[in-house]
DNA sequence: GTGAAAGCGCTAACAA
DNA sequence: TTGTTAGCGCTTTCAC
């Protein structure tokens, strides 16, 4: 039913081959010719089979974006850039979502590979190992996470958690915990390192509690545990685990920011939204969408491609870009001055 | 580089159209022949190309899903079931998002058509005669719309809206406010009509607000005409605007519920964890995309296709499925009884 | 049960 | 500037 190549050929009256060139290199045709073919066309409700065009082109203008959870506040925002970009440059997005599961995640890569020029992974839960590996079989750009050799965009939560603690002490608070996030989340390693260093260089204890389900649920799950440790401010792995914290330790009868202080990290839209507004470390989802999907095309360009040029120089490493986006602290009114003593929860 | 029916065919000394069956019709093939195949297969890696596939047999096994907004936390959950069971059935996603722009939703299909094997058309914005047409060029299943001849999955905001319109009666409105949605939006008009006629039949005046943006934004952006119409509860068109407008009347000194009650409608995660609770009506919004898929992959599987079925019975009208699924109200704590004459906040 | 051959829609040498 | 030819990776008649 749809128009092919072909039908073109025939209502304008040339071969296949002008056709083609028509659309994929216009200057290589006579104006005359190519307004003819255009409108026959046009006519005809013609449009390039991309997948027909990528058995011999080698690209396929896909790209595959996988994440944990789609449903996880976090991702939308940078599931909304990545696509946006990757359009505004004439590409398609397959998304996937893996549930959290690394082994999701490689079927993933590997189910996807024949149909998209390159692979975005964001947050993955791999080991470094595999994804070291799956990027030998399709282009990877990791997103939150630094893997040696490939490129990868962060976001700097270690800056992010420096300025969250310091902000702590600020405050006057020097018992503090740290709520982890999922096992094999390079996130919540570069926190918890950079959290402790910021935590020891103000002369304050650092209570480390994880790892956690990074979702409200999960941070409700420690209320408990926040209380009996006696801490006095919490920096949670993200900003739904601190909300449900926050839920959590009203239900034991603690108050944010009075009893207790809490900081999360994401500054996803719904933060603003909770009693009390959360104190929180905004990072850059969107940039990070755009930009990953940037430097996956742009290695997509350098790379040589299709039937005949296989086998060139593919092996060849580049630099691999690795880019570090900022973090800011934003703080609204879920962290205030350390309660006087006697004041806690605990106690009276 | 990777592995291609040939690659397999040499390595295991049989036809490529023998490993073409041993992975499309097995039973076609001898045993022993099949394992000799599988594991020089495995051993190489090798994994059908999909879209070396499709271009003979017309199955991509890929949908679309076009979206308004990825970012509104209504869809993230839908997308993430349509996924879910989409690749439960072996099929790959395309995520697209419109921006609210209808244009943009015509011009994502037709980019589409050929990648997939149908699209699933969110909340769609355009008019139902451009759904009808473009539905003509690929399968398309339309969700939260009634499209005539067309299969569609909706969910019943008539029926919620008129239970939220008779829980509030039961609170003793009679001044209630429907703060309308987006134009064009088939949701906004259902909810216009049950919600009208449930008034009516309660004895209440419904004051119509809108259309507006169906956003945190344009709820806040109506509090002032909500203060000044007088009403003591509002219908909002979904969540976020509830939200933002319990923010806005906040921001002018009316309290909710006291002052003015507020109900939205979707039950996003967000609207368990405001301050106070909505009450809202609940729609099955991950039930609506798996069915979306399972409607989607029956037309699909009930279409003659491929290159040689071409231009067969592929123009019969098979019964088109449409599912009204059930909504639910979800009382919380943004709605009160009517506040006392005199306590109302344009007053002392 | 298997191989030979044709061809899906398209691009890319090469020749004319 | 255009047409011819070969072929991307795969499926599917049709013989054998």
């Amino acid at each position: 039913m749809p128009a092919t190549i072909r039908d073109v050929a025939r209502a304008s009256g040339v071969h296949i081959s002008t056709v083609s060139r028509t659309f994929s290199a216009p200057h290589l045709v006579n104006p005359e010719t190519r307004v003819r073919v255009l409108a026959c066309a046009e006519d005809l409700g013609y449009r390039p089979n991309r997948a027909a065009r990528a058995l011999i082109t080698g690209r396929t203008h896909n790209i595959g974006l996988i994440v944990a959870d789609i449903a996880n506040p976090f991702f939308p925002p940078l599931i909304k850039a990545a696509e946006g970009q990757a359009r505004h440059r004439d590409y398609h997005v397959f998304v996937a979502d893996t549930n959290e599961d690394p082994a999701a995640e490689e079927d993933l890569v590997h189910a996807l590979a024949k149909q998209v020029d390159g692979v975005l992974l964001c947050s993955p839960r791999m080991s470094n190992s595999l994804i070291e590996q799956v990027s030998r079989e399709v282009p990877v750009v990791v997103i939150n996470r630094q893997v040696a050799g490939l490129p990868c965009v962060m976001m700097d939560v270690g800056q992010g958690a420096r300025a969250a603690i310091e902000h702590l002490l600020g405050l006057g608070h020097r018992r503090i915990a740290l709520l982890g996030g999922p096992r094999g989340s390079w996130t919540a390693r570069e926190m918890r390192r950079a959290a402790s260093a910021a935590a020891r260089g103000g002369g304050a204890e650092l209570t480390l509690l994880g790892p956690n389900q990074p979702t409200e649920t999960g941070g409700g799950a420690v209320a408990e545990q926040v209380r009996r440790s006696g801490v006095t401010a919490v920096l949670a792995y993200n900003d739904l685990m601190a909300i449900g914290l926050i839920e959590g330790l009203d239900a034991l009868g603690l108050r944010v920011p009075q009893d207790v202080s809490v900081v999360g990290v994401d500054d996803i839209a719904l933060s603003r939204l909770t009693r009390p507004k959360l104190t929180t470390v905004a990072t850059p989802t969107a940039a990070a969408g755009r930009t990953a999907v940037d430097m996956l095309l742009q290695l997509d360009s350098d790379a040589p491609r299709g039937a005949r040029g296989r086998g060139a120089a593919s092996g060849d490493r580049r630099t691999t870009a690795q880019v570090m986006l900022q973090t800011a602290l934003v703080v609204r009114d879920s962290t205030g001055p350390v309660p006087a003593p006697g004041r806690d929860g605990t106690g009276a």
